[in-house]
DNA sequence: AGTTCATATTCGTTTCCGCGAATGTGAACT
DNA sequence: AGTTCACATTCGCGGAAACGAATATGAACT
């Protein structure tokens, strides 16, 4: 499953790993995630960014063995998963401490608690199940 | 110098760092600097790779500051230099020891040392500065 | 059955990145 | 001065990646 990228590209695992990092949208997803799952619908609040392009982004996460994803109904959770590849979870984790010290990250941070534990949540989240850690 | 890469987009030193792993080619030529500092005139004769894309991929490296220049003379050798950020430094070191394992990254390394150590030397190489640690 | 809501995927366009070819630069010579 | 050699940079092009808009899927309802 994580070697199948292999036959398109020399290198693939390890190309694939590093070209999912190289994103800014991808990273302030990944950083999202930290405390743990978070529903599609939070994302698209919280990040401002039209849903097409956050789902593509977390299929492409999906594909490079960062994320997994967990159905409730009609809704999704994405969470991070360790890469299988010591090595590439060695530098995942480095990444994550890396984004959690970077201001515009906290901020983003900042903003899905503030989105979660609002008393009265924006109109598109009526009902829609909030992360974990982040219950009112 | 480092920061200066902020201006043009949002988490600009991150995704730098990124992109430039994010590259075979990159890698590549990350992997043959392990051992010490080497000749471009090297990279471009193992890795059978013309010569201008060589140093464009070398100043990428420059510009997201994990390799620095010497100059020798006519030549310039190119070694592998810490990212100030310790984040950054933590990573680049574990991406080099997934390197160091890869089988491909394992034959380029091979091939260095042959066509260093070579009685004859090819024609394009004669009286060229061999790379640290691979003297005859 | 149909409808609604949340998410995923496809489509066509644009934007960006890496490439080879040609040219520029700078050092060590005659 | 000019020439040669090693390397750097610029140029225009082709392919890949990201985008917004539209559409498809799939679950939970009436």
């Amino acid at each position: 499953m994580f070697s199948m990228a292999k036959a398109k590209r020399p290198f693939g695992d390890e190309l694939l790993f590093f070209r999912a990092l190289a994103d800014y949208t991808r990273l302030r997803l990944l950083n999202l995630m930290t405390d743990g799952e978070v529903c599609v619908c939070f994302f698209v609040e919280v990040l401002r960014v039209n849903q097409p392009k956050i789902s593509r982004h977390l299929a492409y996460l999906r594909r490079a063995g960062m994320v997994a994803a967990r159905r409730e109904g009609k809704w999704m959770h994405y969470r991070i998963v360790e890469p299988p590849d010591p090595h590439a979870a060695r530098i995942f984790k480095e990444v994550r401490a890396w984004l959690k010290e970077d201001a515009l990250m906290q901020r983003d941070r900042q903003r899905l608690i503030k989105v979660c534990c609002a008393p009265q949540p924006p109109v598109q989240l009526r009902g829609a199940p909030r992360p974990a850690n982040y219950e009112l």
